[in-house]
DNA sequence: GTCTATAAATCGATAGAC
DNA sequence: GTCTATCGATTTATAGAC
């Protein structure tokens, strides 16, 4: 028995625990800087340590950035999923889901690495391919939580839930963009689009 | 009196010609292959010069990239007025205006274009503070026409046009990078979710 | 598995000839 | 003003030691 096993620690779990600290730092970096603005060498550096250790967890930079967009889609999920469940009604609900928004919008960067790793998918298919998936996963979730929410509250959407997702998705991106560009820009908007929108698409 | 000038172009307007050569290549192959994957090599061979035509014409790549952006940001404007213009009642112009859209957004590339480069302002603070002005051009252009239509129309918004403006253009700007990416994204949410914001936000 | 050293390629930008 | 040639800097990715 080796002494990493005494220790409780095996080899694999310190690799995990590596791989999962240079998604942490990764995460930082590429959404303070950017994709094209952060360097592997940056990663491994500030993660304390070398470029050899990112190429022994990851092919390269593009899985290493899907990796850390996993982390970030994940906890999106988790937060839109957890203001919806919220235990009161739909008005109540909805404030929850929009206060999580504008949260989220205030120091996005999110959506800014998000479009910009897009425009690396024109050049690498691999890249294109993972990220439809989970855009896909991501709207198709929404679709199903903003169906499940109307109907626990006996209400039905005129247009399909997936178009509300496609439009909420979409929305929060190009703000969130256009936010990381502009911080003067009123986020709120979002919030009152939302409620225009199943105000004038719902019925009984 | 010169050669070029019996001929009845200038030198000056010689330069204008090749400037706006380089334009129109760099927008062409800024939309296809990216802000990143776009180097300014390829734009000068491709227009039938040599990088030192580019730097004759531009101080670098990202004031290239600016001057291709605000030929395509005229275009958006022209467009949009000339819908919102339309001789008809307010569902005429909005009829007109969706179309238009749907086919920006068709075979978009322009917001995928907008929203890379604005993560290169991220590191520019020269593209950052040029980029700002330009959005906020857009968004007030917007706002006035939006103001100017509805009142045409008799009509008045819940809240402010420039909310409005905002929210669609995020919206046109989110829906256009979700699209760049996967080609099968139904477009027509975008006149969709316009209308249910004007049905439920406009009074009398 | 991680580190050090280096390869290999790209690309923005500049200098000097014409 | 444009072209040719080149510099200089960056960065991804790999090879081999430990």
């Amino acid at each position: 028995m080796s002494v990493d096993s005494e220790r409780g620690t095996t080899r694999a779990e310190r690799q995990a625990q590596t791989r999962e600290r240079l998604v942490e730092v990764a995460r930082e970096l590429f959404l303070a800087d950017g994709y094209a603005g952060t360097s592997l060498d940056k990663v491994a550096v500030a993660a304390g340590f070398s470029k050899g250790a990112v190429y022994s967890n990851f092919s390269g930079k593009e899985e290493l950035c899907m990796a850390v967009l996993d982390t970030i889609h994940e906890e999106q999920v988790e937060g839109v999923v957890a203001a919806f469940t919220a235990d009161t009604d739909l008005d109540g609900r909805i404030d929850a889901f929009a206060a999580w928004v504008r949260e989220k919008l205030g120091k996005p960067r999110w959506t800014a690495l998000e479009v910009e790793f897009a425009a690396v998918a024109r050049q690498s298919p691999w890249v294109a391919g993972e990220l439809v998936k989970r855009h896909r996963m991501l709207v198709a979730a929404s679709a199903d939580l903003i169906d499940r929410v109307l109907a626990d509250a006996g209400l039905r959407l005129d247009f399909g839930a997936h178009k509300a997702a496609v439009a909420l998705l979409s929305l929060g991106i190009g703000l969130g963009a256009m936010r990381s560009l502009d911080p003067e820009l009123d986020v709120d908007v979002f919030a009152e689009t939302m409620r225009a929108l199943l105000r004038s698409s719902t019925s009984a």
